[in-house]
DNA sequence: GGTAGACCTGGACGC
DNA sequence: GCGTCCAGGTCTACC
């Protein structure tokens, strides 16, 4: 079946898709030529279905096996949320409206980022940023849908039809739930999911969450102020001040700047000639964007491209 | 508050 | 193929 979901204007598709890696990150897939998002999602009564996501007029089409109409809501609703089609930007998009350097954003509908259907997928994926390479990222995601996820139901799809190439094969699960993260345990996670010390983070985090002892998808809607919301993250083992900037930015609080080694480059080669800077220089740089400034500092137009 | 070192993977490089 | 070096944030101990 296929319907459009319809998104606050302005909007762009392509423009939500490239707001950062998430769409290089399973269970996310993407075609280039057809200009798809792919994303493998387990429903609330635990059906697994592969939602095909193109642009639509003004929103998003999505293409998929038929649903029942509590698991299209579902699926409105949750695609709503990965694309934060509802989002208002028009008071960033006036403010940085006199700035040549993001004279592009009005244009290109700028300021909505790509999340995971759970915040708890999220903080996962920023964990796995934290202290690595992206390849290694993407690896890493890769085998713990593989280790941990749930398959789709049916459909040619299915893992079990190895008449299907390798690749496509590949993306058949959805992403794990904590529940099924907190059955393993942190040295089995460390030895077959290899991801190092972050294992027992990553572990703990699913049993507090599996047992009912931390509420994490609450943060999505709640009306903490960004500092205390900051706090509540930054007590995830494994979530320092770039994560939490990372994933406050996920949440729609652009208060802080994810100030990572690249976003040191960055800034260094736009202000500084390229000499070694401290991430005090980057909030100087855009502490007069208030409440835009992880905003302004995403979608700069920057000089430094890596 | 600032700094140093450990944590671990995987890519690059030299042999 | 093997060994070594290095990049990448977070956390803890220490000053």
């Amino acid at each position: 079946m296929k319907f459009i979901i319809p998104a606050r204007k302005p909007f762009k598709f392509m423009s939500v898709v490239n707001s950062h890696g998430w769409r290089q990150l399973a269970p996310f897939s993407f075609d280039e030529d057809t200009k798809t998002l792919s994303y493998i999602l387990r429903l609330s009564n635990a059906r697994v279905i592969e939602l095909k996501l193109s642009d639509g007029k003004d929103g998003v089409t999505v293409e998929t096996d038929k649903l029942r109409k509590p698991e299209q809501n579902e699926v409105a609703d949750t695609v709503d949320w990965m694309f934060g089609l509802n989002m208002d930007f028009s008071t960033f998009h006036a403010a940085s409206r006199a700035e040549p350097k993001l004279a592009h954003i009005k244009k290109q509908a700028l300021g909505r980022v790509l999340r995971s259907p759970t915040l708890f997928e999220d903080v996962i994926k920023t964990i796995l940023t934290t202290n690595t390479l992206w390849g290694a990222t993407i690896n890493m995601t890769r085998r713990l849908v593989d280790e941990f996820g749930f398959s789709l139901d049916g459909g040619l799809n299915n893992p079990k039809d190895v008449s299907k190439p390798v690749v496509e094969a590949l993306q058949t699960k959805s992403f794990p739930t904590p529940e099924s993260i907190a059955a393993s345990s942190p040295e089995y996670i460390k030895e077959k999911i290899r991801v190092g010390y972050r294992a027992p983070a990553i572990h703990e985090l699913a049993v507090r969450i599996a047992m009912g002892q931390f509420d994490l998808e609450f943060l999505k809607t709640s009306d903490l102020p960004t500092l205390e919301l900051r706090k509540g993250l930054m007590t995830i083992n494994g979530v320092g001040p770039y994560a939490a900037a990372n994933l406050l930015m996920i949440l729609g609080r652009h208060d802080f700047i994810p100030i990572d080694s690249y976003a040191l480059k960055m800034v260094s080669y736009e202000w500084y000639k390229g000499k070694p800077i401290t991430p005090k220089d980057v909030e100087k740089r855009f502490e007069k964007w208030g409440g835009f400034k992880g905003l302004a500092f995403w979608f700069w137009d920057w000089k430094y491209n890596g």
